[in-house]
DNA sequence: GTGAAAGCGCTAACAA
DNA sequence: TTGTTAGCGCTTTCAC
């Protein structure tokens, strides 16, 4: 039996087309292709083979819609040109695939206001996923909130203000007490704190304020700088700061750390030793080669943690209590910081 | 527990809900929302009202279905942990935004062998996506040819062999001369040129072998290293190198030049006063600080043209010519490279 | 301008 | 063990 016409795999082929070809019914197809059910296991082989050789690819629309459920998780991303957000959905995809959790993600634009955000966030919901991981800010919680009884919804990486949302997150407020308590050691008495407005970011604002009160309470002289997204903001300001008398400069992200050293290289100022410069993130390859003083976020923690609980959520009734759990970095000292 | 469900938005709201609860058919209800066909707007406006205060959520699988159609493009990612396909992929969903296509991702560990890869495939074409991006390499020309006449196929970022895939890619080959003419315009004449075996990376593979071919031609003295995934492999060897007398270290990307840099320094070797080092790739931020000498993809480029391509075949009868279209990057000199 | 009815491809009782 | 029969939620002619 020989005559093939059928070489090439067509995507029209529906399981009808296998289950004629296979001399059986549309029912018995189905429980044979995937395992469940009665059925001979001569007649599955038989089906098997023929739906590889016609390029059988079920219908996941028609399957889904029909058994009333998904298989998959949708994840909301943030631009993954941030290494940060890269490696975090490089690892809630790992994870993910280890605990046989199908993910479909898609991302929004940072620059794009609430409508396209939430055009997404409908993208996903009318594709019935089984659960939500958010990894953007660029959506509320208020925003979520409604649809949280429908579907268990999970924030990572930041904090969730929602009663409702479950969260997995770094802990951003002691990070950033981590990293001025580290300065405070290195003897530095005035500080200039560079973190972005909480619109801009607010982990980086939450980060900011933590460093500026851990200052305080150290007595030591803080000016406070609250910037746009964008890294190079604020960095004039900083360094005009510096000139004034500030021995450090605390950035809320890697980012705004390196647009400090870029500036500082441009004016001629030597880091650290004319200056000590602090980050937080810890992600970028090549840190160590720049010897950043940073925090490295918990990115497999809060990746796993997410993952697992999303996976427990969907496992037992979703009606657990509302997980929030917070991951703990760690410093890394660095030489862009030194004892003043 | 009240018994108000109505105050809550529910997936569970369908069209017919809506229909009747506006007084209508589904058949008008389905009209109103997209607004297509004929519909008195008196009748939209309530739809639509009626349809808000519910929290109807269309069920894109059963639209796609009953329509045969789909919106969105799949795309097959690599590991978006590496900043260079994270930031193609943030290239990516951009210019699909901008161009009003929707997205959905998958990604696949990098570690993983064939099966997963072709199970990620399965699930999208699954989906009936629209077409196909793939940006990664761990899936064959092969194995995407079947489906080729089914859906419009692009590879993004690498060559492509099959002859009915289109592609948009960095031009690895030119990118290997460029940084091999720079370095023997500094006037190296041995050099050590590291780069990933062509199952490890086909991209660097391609780079390593237009290097090698390039000073060769120049009558410089090679000595190739293929080495496998890891950044790590192949350093000693090359280090090795250097003390026998080779003055540059041409590595196949970035993150080989970042181990590169981190074994010198361990070694007390100083970059590039004892050896010079170049890489490939550009994309690391700080990469500026690093002063790496290297090539910088022209990521944009081809983020943009692979979704102007796929949109084209998107709308025009997929029948068009095979498109290959290749992208070159630039020379960034940086500071890890100088005269001998 | 609107509604009735016939599916899209698949699954899941329930019979046979 | 297998086939029959209803749908899943939506779109889309084609009458009204």
């Amino acid at each position: 039996m020989s005559a093939d016409d059928q070489a090439t795999p067509a995507l029209r082929v529906t399981i009808a087309d296998v289950a004629s070809a296979a001399g059986v019914s549309r029912a018995t197809a189905t429980r044979a292709m995937k395992g469940e059910g009665r059925f001979a296991e001569e007649t599955r082989e038989r089906i098997l083979e023929v739906a590889e050789r016609l390029g059988y690819v079920p219908n996941t629309m028609a399957a889904e819609l029909a058994a009333g459920r998904t298989g998959t998780v949708g994840l909301m991303l943030r631009d993954a040109s941030n290494p940060a957000y890269g490696l975090l959905f490089s690892r809630l995809q790992d994870e993910a695939h280890r605990r046989g959790l199908d993910l479909v993600t898609v991302t929004i634009g940072a620059d794009e206001q609430g409508t396209k955000q939430v055009g997404a966030l409908h993208r996903l919901l009318g594709m019935r996923v089984a659960g939500l991981i958010v990894a953007t800010g660029g959506i509320t919680g208020a925003q979520l909130e409604p649809f949280a009884d429908q579907v268990p919804i999970l924030r990572a990486g930041r904090v969730e203000d929602s009663a409702r949302i479950h969260t997995a997150h770094y802990d951003d407020e002691k990070h950033g007490r981590m990293l001025a308590d580290h300065v405070i050691a290195l003897g530095h008495r005035h500080v200039v704190v560079l973190g972005g407005s909480p619109e801009a970011s607010y982990p980086e604002h939450l980060r900011a304020m933590a460093m500026r009160e851990t200052l305080i309470e150290a007595e030591v002289a803080v000016t406070m700088i609250s910037a746009g997204a964008r890294p190079e903001e604020g960095v004039d300001e900083a360094l005009k700061a510096v000139r004034a008398g500030a021995t450090a400069v605390m950035c809320a992200s890697d980012y705004r750390q390196l647009a400090v050293m870029r500036a500082s290289r441009a004016l001629g100022l030597r880091v650290p030793d004319d200056l000590s410069v602090t980050g937080c993130d810890g992600i970028l390859p090549g840190a160590d080669l720049l010897g950043l003083t940073t925090v490295r976020i918990p990115v497999e923690a809060v990746a796993s943690a997410a993952v697992e609980t999303m996976q427990r959520l969907l496992t037992s009734g979703e009606s657990d209590a509302v997980m929030r759990q917070a991951f703990t970095g760690e410093l890394v000292p660095g030489t862009t910081a030194r004892p003043i």
